[in-house]
DNA sequence: TTACAATTTGTAAAGGCTTACATTGACAGT
DNA sequence: ACTGTCAATGTAAGCCTTTACAAATTGTAA
């Protein structure tokens, strides 16, 4: 039978060394404003106690966590990942510290995620993309709680982001698709409700498949969740059509990687019999033979820039706008010419 | 000239509803033990002020967070990221919120990432591996934190645990590649200082060695840090040397993958000129042309176990011990039979 | 109608920390 | 020795919630 060692507090440091809990508070968070003297005996006892600070306490009394929150879809995908982890390098530089959640892409969740996070104090909040229930902003904005909204570039929006335009983007690619003769495109998309870099992406194809003359609504599409095996069913299921498309353009790399393997699986050629192109150049694009042909986009500028802006929101900044870092097409193997009909 | 609305407390809420800070807390709480009318009074009212408790105060008060935290090595690395997302599915069932930081592999800044999750009310944690400082192991004693290891199994150690023997996979594995006829073996590692599981998965290649007759000191080894780069160019170095080694074993699957990587840079026919072999069987691995060889890591059964595990020690489950899962071999393309002479 | 039990609501203390303000002590200048 | 400064330390209020306990309200049985 063993009592419960119940954890120190302040209280118990400041007996033990022999002074008052103001002081011990003065050591950890100015401790130049202590006498060295004093300021070695508090260590001492914290040492010998283990104290940690009640973060809680701490909070409310000082009503400032230094804590910023993001909110991803979901962290099996390598591109939020990065990016993340270089927010999360910024932040620890300017000693804030992150708190991440994920969605798994629900809304629900997400807004679940979002009062968790306001509720554990979070100084401000990281979104990828700006498509949510405006209740969700009404409620940001009650809390006064700043917001920044990456992976996306609308001007047309008025709220603080940075990211960079998917539309533009997966056009530009597109039109270099369509450059090399390929009439006959195909998209395996991520789900396009609730997220609006999918569709934007998608429209980005519409816009120049319209420009080169072609009807949008030939585009072939087939919607499927993020992971290796989807884009390779997805391929399949593009495969069996006819006609066959000749190039198959794909949301993201994890998606044209499947396809990649089922092409080889199926005897295809790629670029000879097929070609396939991806977005987000994750270091899967080059291990794949022949490397994929992709749109890079800036993970690492993109959340370290956005630490940088969120951390100056928390202080007061107000002029925040909409910044644009642009998405630089990758050029590979997996692209080539239409094949001779 | 706006003044700052200050974010709106339960005392608020109670004031607008006409009712005192208690019902409000109960309507949050223990919803049945309230009228249905003065209920919706209030939910009224905390819609209205977009109202959300403030976590600091209720775990201050209630002297619970229902809160586990997770601190991984690097959320780069795949196989941990799936894991973590089985932890936290699994958590989130039981009403339980996970909080994620991530080390670097920096042993200094697990401490310190450690110390901020207790602060922050950590009603236990996860923690990757048995080897820190034992001052941490201290410190969690001294705050009656419940501590959980995942991805070890070593039952020598008088700890909580839920993973696999990393020693006897990677045996396993080598024994398989002495099977087929190599004898020139190499290892392009992680760093093994303050990686137990590195050195493990070293050790297992040693133990098959000399079970072979082999002297473990001919294993060729490289450390490198996880990146497919890393793995190629660690792949580079061994080639130079001479004799080459026939096969090469990677601590994980992403060196793995540079390896084959440059391998085809190389002209080498994999697995005719040279077996590579990974570890975690991450779907990299099957993308990969031919699959890499590898040694099946079970993170999702991991991930869900430890939650349940942990769930249990934070209601104060006493009878936790090591618990192995196994790790199965996973053989496939990339190893070979040993190259005529 | 009255008394009592059961249900609903209110009151106030506690929880660990920061910080404005008050107090003490040391030291320089005269 | 005495006063005035300034640095170091102490005191206590306040941050927001939960919850034990008290009070009020409702319903029921006699």
């Amino acid at each position: 039978m063993k009592l419960t060692k119940p954890t120190p507090t302040l209280h118990d440091v400041a007996a033990r060394a022999n002074v008052s809990t103001a002081t011990v508070s003065r050591c950890l968070n100015l401790p130049d404003q202590v006498t060295r003297r004093t300021r070695d005996k508090v260590m001492q006892a914290i040492a010998d106690l283990g104290y940690a600070p009640n973060f809680g306490a701490r909070a409310m009394a000082s009503r400032r966590t230094n804590t910023i929150g993001a909110i991803i879809p979901t962290m099996e995908n390598a591109i939020f990942a990065r990016g993340l982890q270089a927010f999360q390098e910024e932040l620890r530089t300017h000693g804030f510290t992150m708190l991440v959640a994920s969605s798994s892409y629900r809304p629900d969740i997400e807004q679940e995620q979002i009062r968790s996070l306001v509720a554990r104090g979070a100084d401000a909040l990281l979104l990828i993309g700006h498509e949510r229930d405006p209740e969700i902003y009404r409620f940001l904005e009650a809390q006064s709680i700043p917001a920044l909204i990456v992976w996306a570039y609308d001007p047309r929006i008025a709220r603080p982001s940075v990211g960079f335009d998917n539309r533009a983007a997966m056009h530009d690619l597109a039109k270099e698709v369509l450059r090399r003769g390929h009439r006959r495109l195909a998209l395996i998309s991520a789900p396009v409700a609730m997220n609006d870099r999918a569709r934007e992406r998608q429209e980005g194809i519409h816009d120049a498949m319209c420009a080169a003359g072609l009807d949008p609504r030939d585009l072939q599409l087939v919607e499927t969740p993020y992971a290796i095996e989807n884009g390779a069913m997805a391929f399949d299921a593009l495969m069996a059509r006819q006609p066959r498309p000749t190039a198959v353009l794909c949301g993201n790399d994890v998606l044209a990687v499947g396809a990649m393997r089922r092409a080889r699986e199926l005897g295809l050629r790629v670029p000879d019999d097929v070609s396939i192109t991806g977005f987000d150049d994750i270091e899967l694009a080059q291990v794949v033979y022949p490397p994929l042909a992709t749109v890079h986009v800036p993970h690492r500028e993109m959340g370290r820039r956005a630490a940088q802006t969120l951390i100056g929101m928390v202080h007061g900044d107000i002029s925040v706008v909409a910044v644009d870092l642009g998405a630089e097409l990758k050029l590979r193997g997996s692209l080539g010419d239409v094949p001779a009909a």
